[in-house]
DNA sequence: TGCCGTGTCAACTGATGTGTTGATAGGTGA
DNA sequence: TCACCTATCAACACATCAGTTGACACGGCA
């Protein structure tokens, strides 16, 4: 680096790597952080909203954090990675049809959300499209791994299709835009613990694509 | 009001009755406006990004339009008057059963998104869920139209139900959003002009939609 | 020729945010 | 008791925008 990091940065520093409760207030303003992005919008959000929600002055939160995106980036990391490997462990389980995968990420997918919440919403409405443009390497590396998520999906859906478990006459592109559109749409009204549990919800999606999508003698040869 | 408005504004209103290509480059820049929201968001766009996309300097634009909101709600206004209109005729249409009428909407909104790209997508994006905590009048007269559309569909849909036509054995509130969640997707990947039209994605959409929700001897009583 | 409207822009004002610094109060352990 | 570490905050330095002002150039047109 070209410049030592200068005193406050030493402190953060220096509390990473040990410490008790620090941790706990820490996490404390990345919830806090994750309703008021999802309430407010990232970039509408200040830090001095996030502290004093906190009951704390603005400085003392720069204790804990290093900046907004830094907050946004630890809400986020960890939990799309998880959804992200099931999706790979999925593609090679070979005790499951394609369609069975297909359903197994669909619900892990709302599963994850609703145990999450709010901050994989935050990450869909707010930035999952925008980071598209970042040139950050952080950034790029979200990229890289929610297109692989991506084309995961896009295989599941082709090979169900090849295999007759899905009707043929629709584009993959399509039928994944249809059932993950029903989705990620969630994050503008579910709430958890009201109404439906994420894996209801994601059941009673699924009966709905599915019913729609078996094949019949009109479009499947 | 208690100062006379400055000369800037002045010009302004001067303008606003009458000239000639004065409203053309005004309608250049909403395009504009509309574009760069879309691609970076509301609050990340800044005017000189707009005055400098459309060739022209900060201040210069300031001639054209009065502030970053104004654009926005110029942009937005005329388009969701028309698809809340063609909602209220179609609800007392006695000719269409009410599923029909449901498709009818489901269909008119994509074409409505289609023909005002990106417009559309903008208010959806960003600003659909904010404006709900916004005091505004202007915000507050969105509102009202917004709830009368949403209970205009929760009607189809529940109608429909009521009717046999769709499947009882699901919320109405769950229906709409998996039907609207497809729909209100569509921001996020949809461009016009690549591949299918609007009107070939609806009824994609809604062929799925339509075969899961069909009644059952098992779902209908 | 001189007046006036249209469009343009350099420069200013003011508000709002971010992140940093340096000092301080209170607890803890030797 | 003293040294030290943790947490806190008032104050500061910057940066970025929004929206405004006042001047000016150009082209009718009277």
């Amino acid at each position: 680096m070209t410049q030592l990091s200068n005193i406050s940065r030493r402190r953060r520093s220096a509390q990473l790597d040990g410490s008790a409760d620090y941790a706990a207030k820490r996490k404390e303003l990345l919830q806090i952080a994750a309703q008021l992005f999802k309430a407010n919008g990232f970039q509408a959000t200040r830090i001095i909203d996030i502290a004093s929600a906190a009951g704390l002055d603005r400085a003392t939160a720069y204790y804990y954090i290093g900046s907004k995106e830094e907050l946004f980036r630890a809400m986020i990391e960890e939990v799309l990675e998880g959804v992200y490997e099931e999706a790979e462990r999925l593609k090679s389980d070979p005790a499951l049809t394609w369609l069975e995968r297909l359903h197994a990420i669909f619900v892990s997918l709302m599963v994850s959300y609703e145990s999450n919440y709010p901050a994989t919403f935050v990450y869909i409405q707010e930035r999952m499209h925008q980071i598209q443009t970042e040139k950050t390497e952080w950034a790029e590396g979200i990229i890289v791994k929610a297109r692989a998520f991506d084309r995961t999906l896009l295989t599941f859906i082709s090979k169900a299709i090849e295999d007759g478990e899905l009707r043929n006459d629709l584009a993959p592109r399509i039928v994944e835009n249809a059932l993950f559109g029903m989705l990620n749409w969630t994050h503008r009204w579910f709430v958890p613990g009201r109404g439906l549990t994420g894996e209801q919800l994601a059941e009673d999606f699924w009966s709905i694509f599915i019913g729609g999508m078996k094949p019949t003698a009109a479009s499947n040869s």
